[in-house]
DNA sequence: CCGGATTTGCAACGAATGTTTCAATTATGC
DNA sequence: GCATAATTGAAACATTCGTTGCAAATCCGG
């Protein structure tokens, strides 16, 4: 349970051992719980009719040091997260520096990669998904771009995708042929671009080559002004906050393979038996290490 | 349509013909758009690395009155998503179970790359990317290897380790050099093996070489068992769990950058610079796109 | 009714807020 | 190439913030 329950919990459970004040104060803050995360202690206090100070005492009353901690559990219940995921992203904003210590770097890296993840499922980053599904899915090609420490995101989507569909093209440039692997591009196709700052030319000029072909561009990049994503027809903003030094495309990926997800649900039974005959292929090619058994998730 | 997004809006398309510093102000507020409604002014603009007097400033270049003003439609909005989406789930549930249907394997997703990261950042795996690294701080030379789906996490190791190490090695058959790569491995380098359920034929087999060779290895792997993690000097074992058809490589992918943030704390300054070099070089080679829009002439 | 303990509100504090002003710098047009 | 305009960051501004100290008010057992 949330940090944001338990005083929830505490204020009732107290409410009767309090001063009639501070009775005041809690019943308002238990009324109207937005006004702690959005507005000020004194806006609060005068909302309650009570002076500031017995909002004040109040915290100390309950047991919580600062008006600030207080607040802060409150607007993580806004924010819908996991309240000590959160805490500890926000703690991550503060220090910045003096992450030496081995454990505390990892501990910090498990954080802000789960706060990141977090935020890219958030309900209205599903509903971009969705939207980008119901262009891959009308698409009549699907190319995909990324270039840098982007490439992984788009291998790992362009590597699952072909499994079930023949359609899907990773444009990566090899041996240069970076023009050649775009061409033909057109409306009734799609580009799927991952790029984070700083923006790798070649992406960037792929997206514009696209663009200029009037094919929709699905963007998953860091930014909704990117340059990758201006007139993108789906924008999957991610975050890739790390402590760090560089930025993490975890999520990229996470997005990525959550489309091919989307994909397959969508596509039921048919592109499961696509993916066993694909399967079967690549068992024939003797790709498989002897033990093994299908590509997929279900474990015995 | 909420003000709000008409403030979104707003930033994007006025976005090109924004100051600079704006556009960095503008940035953070379209990609962070909590903070202005849980956070001061001020405060945002630390975040955004730039002096309050541009927030103020790109508050009138939009038309906006009072800071006031805009961190309002911002709380607005925060209040108003709960409400909306309870709205929209109703509506779907009652038209097309479907939908609902995809919102739900998100959320699954979601949970479950979160657990697993969770776990791939426990205490006793974090000792052994501990291990991992004083290997790979000693080796002479560094072999990441990862086929089919696990390429994604190989690549990206190798990616960000070259950028500060010039004895890394991304072992991935190109033109069918699988042999060539592994040419001269030995007891003084270092094998990185990523790879899950199915094992891929020519993983398995890059792992026998080097170890024949005796080469010490560190496998990246779904079990203890797996037949790249017999022998291993160091088992990373992650979960790949997913609600999804295919397996899960988010973990991989985040314990290999893990990895690379222990390598680089564990360097120092010295390796700052090295990535410093790296990035001016790819700079010099036109890699990056331009990013100060120089497009902001027109003054109307 | 009283005296000690608690509760309450006011005032003041330092810190932080949002905004404005103003030089210094940078870019731009002619 | 220079004059003009635009852009920028630091400093100062009046407010507002959360908190604390203290005196007045209130309560309550004797």
């Amino acid at each position: 349970m949330g940090v944001y329950t338990d005083l929830r919990e505490k204020l009732i459970s107290d409410y009767a051992t309090l001063s009639p004040q501070m009775q005041k104060a809690a019943r308002h803050i238990l009324d109207h719980p937005n006004d702690v995360a959005l507005r000020s202690m004194r806006a609060l206090a005068r909302a309650a009719n009570v002076p500031p100070s017995t909002v004040t005492r109040l915290m100390a009353a309950i047991g919580v040091d600062t008006w600030q901690q207080f607040r802060d559990s409150y607007q993580n219940r806004l924010l819908d997260l996991p309240a000590s995921y959160a805490h500890r992203a926000r703690e991550l904003q503060n220090s910045e520096a003096d992450i030496h210590r081995d454990a505390h770097l990892l501990q910090s890296i498990a954080a802000a990669e789960i706060a990141n993840i977090g935020h890219a499922f958030a309900p209205e980053m599903c509903e971009c998904m969705k939207d980008a599904c119901e262009h891959i899915a009308r698409a009549r090609q699907v190319f995909v771009v990324g270039r840098g420490a982007a490439y992984p995101a788009a291998y790992q989507f362009a590597y699952a995708y072909r499994l079930f569909n023949e359609n899907g093209v990773l444009v990566d440039g090899h041996a240069g042929a970076f023009g050649d692997q775009l061409r033909g591009i057109g409306p009734r196709d799609v580009l799927i671009a991952v790029g984070a700052r700083p923006y790798i030319r070649d992406t960037v000029r792929a997206v514009a080559f696209a663009r200029k072909q009037h094919c929709p561009v699905i963007a998953v990049c860091d930014s909704n002004v990117a340059p990758i994503a201006v007139d993108a027809v789906a924008k999957l903003v991610v975050s890739d906050r790390s402590p760090s030094f560089f930025q993490s495309f975890t999520t990229s990926v996470s997005v990525m393979q959550a489309l091919v997800a989307l994909l397959v649900a969508r596509g039921g039974q048919k592109v499961l038996q696509r993916i066993a005959v694909a399967e079967e292929q690549l068992a024939a090619f003797d790709a498989y290490h002897e033990e093994a058994a299908p590509t997929r998730n279900s474990r015995s």
